[in-house]
DNA sequence: GTGAATGCAAAACCTTTGCAACTGG
DNA sequence: CCAGTTGCAAAGGTTTTGCATTCAC
């Protein structure tokens, strides 16, 4: 996938940024992605990555989606794969995951909010859930002992 | 892990609601999710139904989530264990997962949202990243083309 | 009694890893 | 040059599946 001079710059200058080299499996990928604006898994990456780049592997694939999330050109729409985690809380609210330690902690919503955010959606789309996740790192003193 | 007469009464009228059956396997695996109010994988609810049951098995622990997820007595915190997906929008934005055919639609969020939840955490949060996913069904008109 | 649920082990699935070969600055 | 990156195949960890057995109603 042929990547505009424009695009090509974005990447370019977002990988030295990072200490990252440019290479012509990273520029493919980029092309990939923006070519088609939808939300593909890595392996219709790999499978549309082949188009035009018959030789490369999945696993680099992998690695070049790992390192344009990491430059900040696309974002990763499911959660790391962790282990799925199950929440007894019956209230709205939200998770927080921390980054280092793997803890999640609920966070209580206002009232109305998920209200809110379901006035935004278009007409013909049903919710059934709604779900909202923050991730970081807390300090030792935010880690309550219930949390995990 | 004992439940309470309320906590078995709220169980037993959840499954009969949805014409499932009540389980030894299923009051237990409750029990264990009400008793520490933690977010447990399915490994480690597996560690401490053992505890009480050493019969149980994993298969079964996973049955159990799944139904009580199912019943909305229990919320997955993860997404359902699909493959990762990729977006290149870099607009803050919310996703719609369609259950039915798998897509991902972006939906755009109004300004200052994002700050607004932000500012939901207490101190001691750094985020670094804010995901909200919509889950529900999409009726066939509201299915963009470019939506994957 | 009978369909539903369980337990076991094996399979499936997505992702990561180890390592030799290659390559971009 | 030479550390960073790739390609391959094999390993890893989580979840699902098939099937015989058991159980709840």
């Amino acid at each position: 996938m042929k990547l505009t001079a424009h695009d090509r710059e974005v990447l370019d200058e977002a990988l030295s940024r990072h200490g990252l080299r440019s290479t012509r499996q990273r520029e493919h990928v980029f092309g990939v992605l923006l070519k088609k604006r939808d939300h593909p898994t890595a392996d219709e990456v790999y499978s549309r990555a082949k188009t035009g780049m018959p030789g490369i592997s999945l696993a680099t694939v992998y690695n070049c989606l790992e390192t344009l999330v990491q430059c900040g050109l696309v974002k990763q729409v499911n959660h790391e794969r962790e282990s799925s985690r199950y929440c007894p809380n019956p209230a709205p609210h939200a998770h927080f995951h921390d980054r280092t330690t793997g803890r999640v902690v609920d966070i209580d919503l206002p009232v109305g909010l998920i209200d809110k955010l379901r006035d935004l959606l278009p007409a013909g789309y049903a919710v059934e859930d709604i779900k909202i996740d923050f991730h970081g790192v807390a300090d030792k003193a935010s880690r309550k002992p219930a949390a995990a």
